[in-house]
DNA sequence: TTCGAATTGCGATACAGCATAACTATTCGG
DNA sequence: CCGAATAGTTATGCTGTATCGCAATTCGAA
């Protein structure tokens, strides 16, 4: 925004550039179409939780330790994917703001067992309110219900070839 | 490999950790496993395409530009979503390799007009070879090939959620 | 025709995401 | 009891992507 004349490529929507590219060989590939689409789904997320200073990550995260309250770190970092070492930091954030805190495990005293505060409940409720209206502008564009089943079964089957 | 005790969360595949985490919050979620399901694609292409030393954003320019020969570099950045700065490297990387060249442009001395070289043809050729095999894994996932056409239409509508 | 605006390619950064290595404290297993 | 494994942490590097600015060139409207 220090730029008065906005020379930027987010400055020509769609005609300006060169002359059309034909990428079928490419919109062919579920990979190609695949990243795309993923890529469009967490700009909608993104752009609706932006005002709560959330990202997909976060949400993930506080959605797990709901789920799961008492959960040690290497739990939920195992389960989202995240590794021990990346986990911290994003923790950290969260005892900041005041939405988790670290607690003491009886029998353990390596493990930090993980839980929303009063406050990082109510903020999740409201974050899980903008994520039905979030899904439900995804389910809009893929059909109905089963559709959007369908869709999930689909991803899922896909998520399967690395296990 | 420089560890001896292999401590590290590869080495235990699935039964360490901790106790089952309940994530159906987020499994329901098309954003979540859409980018679970494209995490677990790349990673089989990437995989397939480490002898060659190309990664899936290589191929797809490679393939826009067989597809596109004597487009300028900002046509075919643009049209695969890649920032211009970005796209600099990726083509010097190219000409480094032998695979594409940059030409002058009749009426316009600014632009750089992007070809395959003959090595690129062959080589990318080679790629495509194992574009298939890699392709045939993702749709023996997904079903018979109306599964995989559904697949990629209802991706193709998620992707236009921005446009 | 002229001049400001836009475009092209390029370089220099900046920053987030993700991975590895190594350390301490603690717990587990034979 | 003691070596191996685990939990959390810190430091660090790599990669992908976004931002800013610049020089050369082209475009477009007055």
């Amino acid at each position: 925004m220090t730029d008065e004349t906005l020379t930027e490529d987010e400055a020509a929507p769609r005609a300006a550039g060169g002359q059309e590219i034909d990428l079928t060989k490419l919109t062919d590939l579920i990979g190609y179409q695949l990243r795309r689409a993923q890529i469009a789904v967490f700009d909608d997320f993104i752009r609706s939780f932006a005002p709560y200073d959330i990202r997909p990550t976060q949400y993930g995260v506080l959605t797990a330790i709901e789920g799961n309250p008492g959960s040690s770190q290497a739990a939920i970092a195992q389960s989202l994917g995240i590794k021990r070492s990346n986990f911290v930091k994003l923790i950290d954030e969260f005892e900041r703001r005041k939405l988790v805190v670290r607690k003491a495990v009886a029998g353990d005293r390596r493990a930090n067992a993980l839980f929303l505060t009063k406050t990082g409940q109510s903020e999740l409720a409201e974050l899980h309110k903008v994520r039905i209206a979030h899904e439900a502008r995804i389910a809009a564009a893929i059909g109905d219900e089963s559709d959007r089943r369908a869709l999930l079964g689909q991803l899922a089957r896909l998520t399967m070839l690395k296990g």
